[in-house]
RNA sequence: GGCGAGGUAGCUCAGUAGGUUAGAGCAGUGGAAUCAUAAUCCACGUGUCGGGGGUUCGAAUCCCUCCCUCGCUACCA
């Protein structure tokens, strides 16, 4: 019955994904990886489990160099700003990592090339030499999705560099027709290149039992499960291990100029560059190896479900790559409790459609803990879920300030009033006081054990639970009657509400660390070991400290003010748009036109095939609007067309042109730029 | 169109080794109480468990089929 310390301690390396450092980290971030680790962490802790909690920023990869590019600064700039952002919201909002670290360190640096180092050396690495498009305008090489053209089998225009997807075909580069940089638009040039592979292939076997002796070990969360079968059935192919870049971890092979590791194969291993970093700065230089090379470690890697592949495939196989060929071997990830996404008011999160609340805006405005209670009791541990305004409110108020809040207050204040702020003695207990010692003590077992079984949501629920015991207790002890009839009883009532509210603090720990530390410090104590922490830990005579409101109520039209603000992108995210000449401009003939006839395409969602009139010319034209307008809607109107644009094939149809549409705060849907009737077709714009 | 997930009370969801009257929180209605941040506690649900078909003594739970929603993907010139 939990009554006996922790005996059997375990040995646990936790980490959270490292976050991308190009842009804010966002309620959803928090959700998928980084809330529930924290709180198992905490959990772990006050079980008295030597455990480290590893995170840091993700620093490399093509996007922050397009950031770079576009704000005209070094990527190093980018890095610093999100770095230190991301640092600090993960701060105020209470994670309690042990590091947290960042890729460009010179540690990470060395740690990635090792690795590549041991595989390239062993000869494991498959070289590919290849002829890629580069464009020369951006001097970059273009990966394969950034090249269209037109399909040397086929004839689709719109054919990649590499493969058709209308036709099916595979060739060379050199056979697309008509090549273009998608990046700049210019004609890119072939160039030779070449890139080591890793033989994810050869290891799929391996990979397999692996992932179906942990699951069945340590239960694999079934959605983690759904996304390995589908990888293993797809079979696992050889992966580029290097890139055509300059900025990145820069592979350690002479011949290997102008060329870094793919951020995939270099970012998982920033746990353990990280982890190095912890040995160093704690001064204790086996520390990182304690965790990662001792197979007594238990490791558990928090991810959100975009990041599956890497931790159950790629990671794990690299892993194994590197012990089948050195005498230091690493240990795997145990668990993988990946979580699915949070949405925000029904609809995914949007930067630039101001859909959602980043981390650091959110806590200018409230503080972490009801934040952290209301993500935590609806964390996507099964499917998605959404954040609503009007339940963050109704949490708070309804749950943290009026049951557990409520409950504290209202037992403080009786104390102070009838037993001058000192613990009440424990008199003769009657059934109902025995009943509700015994239910204390057995929250901390029910709440561990979900907790170690990442049901995190559950355990949060039932941590309230207890709460709402305390409120019954008390409503049922009646202490205001007996205070007056009874002293003794009305005294063991309250010293049950005092050591129940002990353990509330305790169990609460893990998900509103800022208010139990304000709830420890009213009762005068401090946290105790997690097991013990269900007993009559306050003994009569105790003096309590002052006490305080913990939740205040969040009026109405402070969330009504945060639902009106929803879908306006905010002032700061400024695209920076490149500057053109009016000759530029000029080019673009933006002609008038009236739509004559529309009707959806065949197997497509998106298009719609149109039959415009230009005044002196009908054109057909296939526009990508089928999600904003029914066909019969748009008949009759006046648009604006652009009508010198080269001519297009799309699903089969010509298309002659292409229709003016803006976004609107809706994914997916566009609202047409409309003309006043007055203005004949063929009129140009400008 | 391809792949994946999901459709359970007004709302948010739990519930699969198939089995007595299908659950929780919130909201709503009624009541008790007054120590407390007008906070608490108790009582109250005629839900086609998306539709249809099938397997079974018995299905929300297994199979088939259809409908709808969401995500990724293709198409958005």
């Amino acid at each position: 019955m939990g009554n006996s310390a922790n005996t059997n301690k375990e040995k646990v390396l936790v980490t959270s994904a490292l976050p991308y450092a190009n842009g804010r980290i966002h309620l959803g971030h928090l959700s998928g990886a980084y809330l529930p680790a924290d709180i198992y962490v905490r959990y772990k802790r006050l079980n008295g489990d030597d455990i480290i909690y590893i995170c840091g920023s993700d620093e490399h990869g093509v996007p922050i160099t397009i950031t770079a590019d576009n704000e005209k600064v070094s990527p190093k700039v980018i890095i610093d700003r999100y770095h230190e952002l991301n640092r600090l919201a993960f701060e105020k909002f209470g994670m309690s990592f042990d590091i947290y670290s960042r890729t460009s360190l010179l540690i990470h640096h060395e740690t990635a090339r090792e690795f590549f180092k041991t595989y390239f050396d062993q000869g494991l690495l498959v070289e590919k030499k290849s002829l890629q498009f580069y464009d020369e305008k951006v001097k970059m090489f273009l990966p394969d999705r950034y090249v269209e053209g037109t399909c040397p089998r086929c004839g689709n225009e719109e054919a990649r560099s590499d493969e058709c997807e209308k036709c099916g075909s595979l060739y060379e580069p050199s056979e697309l027709k008509n090549p273009k940089s998608k990046i700049s638009g210019e004609t890119p040039v072939l160039k030779e290149t070449s890139h080591w592979y890793f033989p994810l292939g050869k290891f799929q076997e391996r990979l397999e039992k692996y992932v179906s002796e942990m699951s069945e070990k340590f239960g694999w969360k079934e959605n983690v499960l759904q996304y390995c079968r589908g990888w293993f059935k797809e079979g696992l192919k050889d992966r580029a291990y290097t890139r055509d870049l300059d900025w990145g971890v820069k592979v350690p092979v002479d011949e290997a100029e102008g060329k870094v590791l793919y951020v995939w194969f270099e970012a998982v291993l920033g746990y353990i560059s990280a982890t190095k970093e912890l040995s160093q700065k704690r001064n204790e230089p086996e520390l990182w190896k304690k965790f990662w090379q001792m197979n007594d470690t238990k490791y558990v890697a928090f991810i959100g479900k975009d990041n599956i592949v890497f931790h159950t495939i790629i990671f794990p196989a690299m892993l194994m790559a590197w012990n089948d060929i050195q005498s230091d071997k690493y240990i795997l990830p145990q668990n993988v409790p990946a979580n699915e996404f949070l949405n925000f008011e029904g609809k995914k999160f949007s930067k630039s459609r101001g859909w959602g609340v980043d981390v650091l805006d959110f806590l200018d405005l409230f503080p972490p803990d009801p934040l952290r209670y209301t993500l935590a009791a609806n964390l996507p541990e099964n499917k998605d879920t959404d954040f609503y305004w009007k339940e963050f409110q109704s949490r708070n108020n309804g749950e943290l300030a009026d049951i557990l809040g409520n409950f504290i207050n209202r037992t403080f204040t009786f104390v102070f009033k009838h037993f001058e702020g000192k613990v009440p003695p424990l008199g003769k207990l009657d059934k109902i006081d025995e009943d509700m010692i015994k239910l204390i003590e057995e929250y901390p077992v029910k709440v561990g054990e979900l907790i170690d079984r990442y049901k995190i949501k559950d355990a949060v629920f039932e941590m309230m639970n207890l709460a709402r015991a305390g409120n019954k207790y008390f409503n049922d002890s009646e202490p205001w009657v007996t205070v007056k009839k009874d002293k003794e009883k009305c005294a063991t009532a309250l010293n049950i509400c005092l050591n129940c509210i002990y353990t509330l603090a305790e169990l609460f720990e893990p998900v509103i660390p800022f208010s139990t530390e304000k709830i420890f410090k009213m009762l005068n104590s401090t946290k105790c070991n997690w097991n013990t922490s269900g007993r009559l830990n306050l003994k009569e005579g105790h003096l309590l400290g002052q006490s305080e409101i913990l939740f205040t109520k969040i009026e109405d039209k402070v969330i009504d003010e945060q639902i009106n603000k929803l879908g306006k992108p905010d002032g700061d995210v400024k695209p920076v748009d490149e500057e053109i000449t009016i000759d530029d401009f000029k080019k673009v003939k933006l002609r008038v036109a009236v739509i004559k006839n529309a009707e959806k395409v065949n197997k497509s969602e998106k298009l719609l095939k149109l039959k415009i009139d230009l005044g002196n010319e009908e054109r057909q034209l296939v526009a990508g609007i089928a999600k904003s307008y029914e066909p019969e809607q748009l008949i009759g109107k006046k648009v604006l067309v652009v009508a010198n644009l080269k001519p297009a094939k799309l699903f089969g149809l010509d298309s002659q042109g292409m229709v003016m549409a803006v976004d609107t705060s809706e994914e997916g849907k566009v609202k047409l730029i409309e003309i006043d009737n007055s203005v004949s077709p063929g009129t140009l714009a400008k």
